[in-house]
DNA sequence: AGTAGATGGTCAAGCAGCTTGACTATATGA
DNA sequence: TCATATAGTCAAGCTGCTTGACCATCTACT
């Protein structure tokens, strides 16, 4: 593998992923919603059963401050909600509300759209689960940042 | 393929290139080099015969102001020079200085590094060649989003 | 129990990198 | 030749992050 292979591969990914990224923003804002793509971010952590700020800002990337300031922006949109925590009094369990699981589903839409496009492309189905079994394999387990 | 499915991959995706940025940041600063991620998407419009600030923005997906002030730290910095344009005297050519050429070199090192190790995570070198492959089938040729 | 240090969170100020708006110089075409 | 479009820059402003300071609470050690 020649050096401006790799470099060839990393054009691709980015470009790949900028478009994928930008796709996934217009289809949630023609849904109805407003934000950032750093909101996708944000949610895939809170999703399950919520989560700390702190925790919020290990998942990023950023600072706590950057993290909280997030979820300010979150909570005055109505995405999300703090609640106390329920073994920790310094802490605050930062869950999605109602509205931030409909912005959820409609980003997994926005995805499925553009990704079904993508089979088109590359042949069929198949090919696009076996490109996600292949990223899935080189994926970091560390900290997301946010790239778009 | 379930809505569910695609959020796995993008989230896979999105992942991928983050690390991959990062690593590559990393390693080009591990050469002696300055600057931040932007720089190498700049560089890759820039390498074969340089260009216009315009377009260099619109490759960027910014204005033309912002690649404005992206060129005048790559000159500061010593990456890039501005010449007359031979053909329209309005318009200035970027181009990449002996400095410039050097870190794309380093910028292509780092991703053959770190290319390298996918190949040990997906089996072996023709199954990255694989991967290479089918992101450029589905990747845009439109502007690309500084991700990094 | 009492206390020192670690940790969760927020407020405030600052900064980097982008934007919009205004402008000049040159090119292009009716 | 003049109207309009385009290349580039300067200036000001904004957004999203950072660093620094601080308080509340938890944890561990004495």
């Amino acid at each position: 593998m020649q050096n401006s292979e790799a470099l060839g591969l990393t054009a691709a990914l980015l470009a790949v992923a900028g478009e994928l990224t930008q796709r996934i923003h217009d289809g949630v804002v023609a849904r109805g919603f407003e934000g950032r793509p750093a909101y996708g971010f944000a949610f895939t952590r809170l999703a399950p059963d919520g989560a700390t700020v702190t925790e919020l800002a290990r998942h990023l990337g950023v600072t706590k401050q950057g993290a909280s300031q997030l979820v300010e922006e979150l909570v005055a949109k109505g995405y999300v909600e703090r609640r106390p925590h329920p073994r920790d009094a310094r802490a605050r369990l930062v869950v999605l509300t109602e509205r931030g699981w409909a912005c959820t589903r409609a980003a997994e839409e926005a995805a499925a759209e553009v990704v079904e496009g993508w089979s088109g492309a590359l042949g069929g189905e198949a090919e696009v689960r076996a490109l996600r079994e292949q990223l899935a394999r080189i994926a970091p387990c560390g900290p997301i940042r946010p790239a778009w």
